[in-house]
DNA sequence: CACTGTATATTTCCATCGTAAATATACGTG
DNA sequence: CACGTATATTTACGATGGAAATATACAGTG
């Protein structure tokens, strides 16, 4: 009774956020390749071409999915971070964060990076990635290590946190880690993370 | 005329290197999604159903370009090593072929790591990518950081430098460090790597 | 209320794609 | 030479994304 829920006839009245919505359900269900214009359009109940109005293309569709990908990713680091006090204690959670996102959600995880499938100029696009971005940004701020006090050091440590993050991430994902020698699986982000120090 | 590079009439003779080195030459110039059965198989002069007899599939073509990439990259890895003696430079060197092989071949690296388009099973791509991984796996013995004394010390520093590289290249080449605040561009690997010590 | 412009959705059509099945051709081995 | 097999081709099919023309409903304006 709250939401219009009820079947229009003609025009659906809210597509947009059910393509979304849809669109978001059959990635994780059935990966990338499940999610066709034509199979999204069928589980929502409309023509093949009707996601054209309101994001153009395949690619406008995954752009603005990655997009909520990112929302829900922020969230994702967000979420233990606020419990922490210490700024070591907030930098593990924001990494877990990052990294139980990347398991939770690994086809949205690889959505969201892929410039094979997202048009990443798009600003929208753009912005809910800084939103990620601003996060580990504030957190590593004061961090110390040997290039703290070298030009950009802000800039630097954000670099290298993330890059540390989303390599992880990514390999893990991948299945990069299991083949190896004897299967390299067993270690957590926090298992391979230095332990650097704040100062101030 | 040392290679056979004559016109045969029906059987090509070479057909399983030619589609490889051609379907690499289509990747690079147009991407992946140039890079179709049906364009590779025009592009070398034979049908577009030619290729199922050699890698059976296109997920197997994928997966053949795949284990050859993994294997170009670890010669850019090496590349530089071999020059250096000092342990600290050798492995500032294999970081610096890591990346210099995404960035010269961006597409390929892509696809190397894709789940998605590879056959990740592949006992050959495994045995390649186990190449480049065997590559950091000896340069990162004995490093120095607050972990090297842990349980599995060895596995956790190869993960985590591995984790460092791999995440700085997909990020620069997803374009990633270039939007944020404004521009984050300007720092290469080497900026961001921690320097670490060797014990012993 | 009637009229009209616009946003939304459908229908139809097309080029491209990967794959399967049946067929043709050449090679190698006896 | 003959025969089996590896290699290629031809033909056909279902699925996909997109373009274009058409239909339907909505929102203002008079």
């Amino acid at each position: 009774m709250t939401e219009p829920e009820s079947k229009r006839s003609y025009h659906h009245g809210d597509l947009k956020n059910a393509l979304l919505r849809a669109g978001i359900e059959l990635l994780e269900a059935e990966g990338l390749p499940g999610l066709s214009l034509r199979s999204l359009a069928a589980k929502v109940g409309v023509s093949h071409t009707a996601p054209k109005n309101h994001f153009g293309s395949l690619r406008g569709l995954l752009t603005a999915i990655g997009t909520e990908g990112f929302i829900r990713h922020a969230a994702f680091m967000q979420a233990g971070v606020r419990a922490a006090a210490d700024p070591k204690d907030r930098l593990m959670a924001a990494m877990q964060g990052y990294v139980r996102f990347a398991r939770a959600h690994p086809h949205l995880f690889d959505l969201m990076f892929s410039s094979q499938h997202c048009d990443r100029t798009d600003p929208t696009l753009q912005a809910a990635g800084f939103q990620s971005y601003k996060i580990l940004m504030n957190i590593s701020k004061g961090l110390d290590w040997d290039k703290a006090t070298a030009p950009g050091a802000d800039r630097r440590t954000e670099m290298m946190l993330w890059s540390l993050v989303h390599g992880y991430a990514t390999l893990a994902l991948s299945g990069q880690f299991a083949d190896g020698p004897a299967g390299g699986l067993g270690f957590d982000i926090a298992d391979i993370m230095p332990d650097f120090g704040y100062r101030q």
